[in-house]
DNA sequence: CCAATAGTGTCTATCAGACAGTATCGT
DNA sequence: ACGATACTGTCTGATAGACACTATTGG
């Protein structure tokens, strides 16, 4: 047995790994999924698409990390990007995850409403939304971080809040359940989820102002903004899939 | 911006990590949730105690690592380790954690049936199991290590049928309701939990042959295995905590 | 007018909690 | 017999899905 003690161990008793982040960033757009991908310029996978990320600085915590790799690939700015939601997947070790080196990378997704174009100087130059569906064969293991990813959010919906992350900070209940019928690829009793998710404690407030929007044509509908809460009492549970052709998968065949 | 950045880096041009795991190993003791916890014989922290973990081998990923620790810590044959659950939680990235260098540590969490006191030759001589609610202040950030475990697995029992991996392999129904009492912290009613554990398809499965088990004086349980589904549908929802000194619904006079 | 979206009300099958009652063990 | 644990059945209030209906906009 030589493994290292966890105790008493000397700077020269342990292998050095580089470690980094990568980010799975979603948007909802024209009641589609879209991730944020970037293309690379090198090799390994010259020319693939990948997630965005990048190392840790040596004095920077992985979400430090995740944000400041998020403004840098996005253009957004440090307002925008300080106050997102951020949550950590997991991470990934596979000795050969990585062909030329060790590289740990510690996966986030992060959720944005409907935004333009990444414009980008530097890095964000090769950044893009595009269709999760269609997303091809990534670089690295991105497919499954990518997968991984897509399967936390639906999950997530479920029992937190988190389907506001997807919203501008006002919106209309329309646009929350058109988050979920996106993510969750079904289509949902307008009535019935209303009554749920004004049932839910904190999910959602009314906008006090009786302004309103409109999304086209149709009767204008009412404001909300996200509550203070984040668990979902009771949750707002996905349908079990009446789908007879799906064998309860490991890779999803998603396509529409 | 100086970040290295994600194409073309050198070998040279990225901050070296330590990179370690910790786990957050439970069992269901007489009614109490039980977590395995070391001694640590060397500063920071001598004296204190920690979770188990250890340092990644050079081609070794983290969950690999994370059962040879276990096995080590423990002194549990490589079969009884190879096949238990074991659950990636988080990984814990503060610059700060470790007072000496910089460690990056991924947090697991196990989950064993009753077993006897780890009997243990070498690292596994300083291992114990703690009441979970009497474990001290521990060694580095294990203290958040450990809470962030407990909310997960308390989460997970919801969902999934994570909580036979308390139990032996096999078990009376009333053993599995023990877990989820211990571990939430609740009393159920026994026929309502016995309808809801034998609704959910693949939760539990009955043993075939009328061989019964007591637990002491009264009428023999019918044994069952664990089934093969994972997630649970529907689910064992919690019951709402009835204590009256929860902080309560954030804001919201709720009605409608 | 019609199409389209927002919002309300209601009916009904199902389900969860509560709990009474029966069965089978050890002492 | 008795206590203790396992198991079954039933009653009732709450809930979820389905869906009919009204309201308010643009064209």
């Amino acid at each position: 047995m030589t493994t290292p003690a966890p105790d008493g161990y000397d700077p020269y008793a342990y292998a050095p790994f580089a470690v980094t982040v990568d980010l799975a960033v979603f948007t909802v757009r024209e009641a589609r999924l879209h991730v944020l991908l970037v293309e690379r310029g090198q090799e390994p996978f010259r020319g693939r698409w990948a997630l965005p990320g990048g190392f840790l600085l040596p004095r920077e915590c992985a979400e430090d990390a995740a944000r400041r790799e998020l403004a840098e690939e996005t253009g957004l700015g440090p307002d925008t990007v300080g106050g997102l939601h951020l949550e950590q997947l997991r991470t990934y070790t596979d000795p050969d995850r990585d062909p030329r080196m060790r590289v740990v990378s510690v996966a986030y997704a992060a959720l944005l409403p409907d935004l333009p174009e990444p414009r980008g100087g530097g890095d964000a130059a090769s950044a893009r939304w595009w269709d999760a569906d269609g997303a091809g064969p990534l670089a690295f293991d991105h497919d499954r971080i990518l997968a991984d990813a897509r399967d936390r959010i639906g999950a997530k919906l479920e029992y937190t809040s988190l389907a506001t992350a997807f919203c501008p900070a006002e919106f209309t209940l329309g646009e929350l359940q058109q988050v979920y019928e996106t993510v969750w690829g079904v289509e949902l009793d307008r009535p019935n989820f209303r009554r749920k998710v004004l049932n839910a404690p904190g999910f959602v407030e009314a906008v006090e102002g009786p302004p309103r929007r409109t999304g086209g044509r149709g009767k204008p509908a009412a404001l909300h903004r996200a509550g203070d809460a984040t668990a979902l009492h009771p949750p707002l549970l996905r349908p079990p899939r009446t789908d007879p052709a799906a064998p309860s998968s490991a890779t999803e065949g998603h396509d529409r």
